[in-house]
DNA sequence: ATCATCTATATGTATGGCATATAGATGAGA
DNA sequence: TCTCATCTATATGCCATACATATAGATGAT
């Protein structure tokens, strides 16, 4: 049996007549009672009686027909959610991201797509990079959204936004005053940092420093941005953050932009090279999005 | 779209080898990568990853795979429940009939058929034979079961099965004491009697009656036979039952058997030419149920 | 580096679905 | 009652396409 001779029985139960269904059906008359007969022989049921004048539904016949316009219609509905899928609007999206990815535009990123393509669930893991990275590549997430990308043939990068790291210090802080400094006014300071064992982020940022000729003292490593705020605000020292993390403005804060040469905060998406589209459409979007 | 590329591709999505799928289906590999790739092609979505080593779902071919399952398990099932129909094993059955038959036996058969046909649905309409047979002709119902059956080329007509017609008599009848009588001790008596106009059977009586030599005295005339015994009982007279009515034993009631010439009230079944093979399961079953 | 193994492609073949032609059946109308 | 119109069934030939065979290309294993 076949999807053909389902839609040659529609076609025939609808019109009751072979001459009429096959013009239907864009097909001479003597190929439909053929293809009827066939599924007839098939099932071993007649599913029609006919004379020369008159065609009518047998029980068993009236018993098909509901079947076969649900099988049909559960063909076309699948395909259309294949395609969908397909097009990259539809499907399940399994990201995972860092709080200070989402603080930084993320999250209204995700809630503007969903809100235009409700078809797509979205799943959030917070988790630290590297277990982003092991997730991605054993697919149990399809992307991850990163401050500095890892270097992995397998795995595709794409810049998705900019951003400038700042200084976040305690209100009591000497800078606290002021509204913008340089990275070599900060040599002497105490650090909160992002941890080293887990961040290239962190590394990224101390290798920055580097550069310019200092060490930055560390007093503390911790993983979320959120923590470095934190601990900021209750004055273990001052930290480096993206500029979304340090305009949050919380109580004990202060932000300050660094200007001339200064570390960048870019956040990376980061996904198997065989990426479903629905995921190539996401990271489009979170690009524009934040851009626009 | 066909079914033959659901069932590849859930050979495929179950054996994630084109090779092994391919042997499987019974088919060679080629034509199985084929039909795979026209199927991605109509849908316009990729269902498979692959490279030479390695074959998976993508996100669409899992959504596939769970409509391809439903819908092939769907078509088993219709096939298997047209065949069921097909075969008698399953369907409706609408029944018309009268009081006297389901009295006589009737009921039992189709208790019994429906303990070993629980799929099969049986409805039951009790009217009078003339509009049984308007009934069968307009499609309302599959099958009446008449004691005299009506005379129309159109129509099947088989005998189910046979019986004898007695007598009831009140009981402070002067027959009353008897077992039996005939014909002939009854020409004098008054007679409750089935609605000529109605009832074929009545007439069938009134006319074997006549053959004798004697026309019945009818003080009344009623549809239902549990109207004659009622009526007898009451005192009213006497009147010609089928045996198993005749046998529910009412108060005030006495059956006698009739010896000699005796009418017939034979159970006769009628159904359009083209009946569905169900329709002929009940009555060869009801048929031989009542024999055995 | 070679081989084994898997999928993709190329090409020929044959099954079967379709069209054309026609027979057979049946109701309508003269 | 005969003829005609109309519908389904059958017969026959053609062609599309599903399949097999052969082979190329790719990739992980030894």
């Amino acid at each position: 049996m076949e999807l053909r001779h389902l839609r040659y029985f529609v076609a025939l139960a609808e019109e009751l007549s072979f001459t009429t269904a096959a013009q239907k059906l864009n097909i001479s008359q003597p190929p439909l009672s053929q293809q009827i007969r066939d599924l007839e022989h098939e099932l071993k049921t007649e599913l029609f009686r006919r004379s020369s004048r008159q065609v009518e539904l047998t029980a068993a016949g009236h018993a098909f027909r509901r079947h076969a316009l649900a099988i049909l219609a559960q063909t076309r509905q699948a395909a259309a959610q294949v395609r969908a899928i397909g097009q990259g609007r539809a499907g399940i999206i399994h990201l995972a991201t860092t709080n200070s990815v989402l603080l930084s535009g993320l999250s209204l990123a995700i809630a503007e797509f969903q809100r235009l393509h409700p078809d797509v669930e979205i799943t959030i893991d917070e988790m630290p990079p590297q277990e982003q990275v092991a997730a991605l590549k054993a697919r149990r997430v399809d992307i991850c959204f990163l401050r500095l990308a890892p270097d992995d043939r397998d795995l595709v990068v794409r810049r998705v936004w900019g951003e400038r790291v700042g200084l976040a210090v305690p209100a009591g802080h000497k800078l606290a005053g002021k509204k913008a400094t340089t990275i070599l006014e900060l040599k002497d300071e105490d650090f909160v940092f992002y941890r080293l064992r887990d961040s290239a982020f962190a590394a990224h940022l101390q290798s920055f420093c580097a550069q310019l000729g200092f060490l930055p003292k560390i007093v503390q490593q911790v993983v979320e941005s959120m923590s470095i705020v934190s601990l900021v605000s209750a004055g273990l020292g001052i930290g480096f953050v993206p500029e979304s993390v340090g305009r949050q403005g919380l109580p004990g804060l202060r932000y300050l932009r660094i200007t001339g040469p200064c570390p960048v905060a870019d956040v990376h998406a980061v996904t198997q090279e065989d990426a479903d589209p629905i995921i190539d459409q996401f990271i489009a979007f979170a690009t524009q999005a934040r851009a626009g």
